[in-house]
DNA sequence: CCTAACTGCTGTAGCGACTGGAGCTTCAAG
DNA sequence: CTTGAAGCTCCAGTCGCTACAGCAGTTAGG
């Protein structure tokens, strides 16, 4: 049995990190020494690594609850876990379309600028014109929620 | 001069996030009618228009206050906005390599994956594999708050 | 045995950039 | 004059943590 420290060095994940995790039920409620400190063994190790994993890939909470639920019943078959991974698939393939066309943009405002006075900025120019405003509304939350 | 909603037609930008840009003092306090309503003239649709383009290309709210604080200086160099700029690109190109490294490491997976049981899946797995924690401190914060 | 340093506990508040709702008032059209 | 849309303010919630504040438990050295 380890203390809370320890598993945070062991998974790589920190402290405060991990009570939120139980907090929000993605670790079950560790149990407690005498003098009320949380206790872990090797299956808390296993399943905190897991959801790191999971976080690093992107999977939102959510998907990493369904994904933990799913990893408990091994003969199940694994389509709703291919069915996850790939709508996070096409999430972070939407994000990457969409950050190459910001890439494009900016990079061809800066090359286009002449480094002079701000009233000839090819930047400001570009922010400022009004006629580039895509009539599209405002895609939805693009919050990309992607940690270590 | 026009309502907070023919504004909000007008750039693209919803009328509660008019009222938060206010209130975060990026647009100025509005003038009012007779019975407390903001009123806009058409200096107010162009710096929203600024504002909207620069969020989409994910400048954070910073960013765009020093920007906005610039346009309005015509005379001075434009150093300082590129500075700006190309910091933002600096950013968008280390979240396009992030999620390149992702979209190959989950594609990987699904493709391995023999679509049977969720013993042999091959997500699961990749995301429980122990040995496969990288050992970096979970990289600061990676939200990318790019909207519309 | 004592103390310092470290680690742990709980609870709350904050981040960024909005978004939504409750419960009102004002305005424009018919 | 009525109706319904659109406006107002204030507050809470989103996501995934992160950072205190103010304690209590643990560990190593002297
Ligand atoms: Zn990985
Ligand atoms: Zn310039
Ligand atoms: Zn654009
Ligand atoms: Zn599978």
């Amino acid at each position: 049995m380890r203390s809370i420290g320890r598993l945070a060095r062991e998974t790589g994940v920190k402290v405060p990190t991990i009570r939120y995790y139980e907090r929000v039920g993605l670790l079950p409620e560790a149990e407690r020494s005498a003098g009320n400190q949380r206790l872990y063994d090797a299956a808390a190790v296993r399943r905190l690594a897991f959801i790191r994993h999971a976080r690093e890939l992107g999977f939102p909470l959510d998907a990493v609850r369904d994904l933990l639920r799913l990893a408990d019943e091994p003969e199940r078959s694994c389509a709703a876990v291919d069915a996850i991974a790939r709508r996070q698939l096409v999430e972070i393939r939407r994000r990457l379309a969409r950050l190459e066309a910001l890439e494009g943009e900016l990079a061809r405002m800066l090359a286009q600028c002449e480094g002079e006075r701000i009233a000839d900025c090819r930047v400001i120019e570009v922010l400022g014109d009004l006629a580039l405003r895509s009539d599209q509304p405002a895609a939805e939350d693009e919050a990309a929620n992607t940690p270590g």
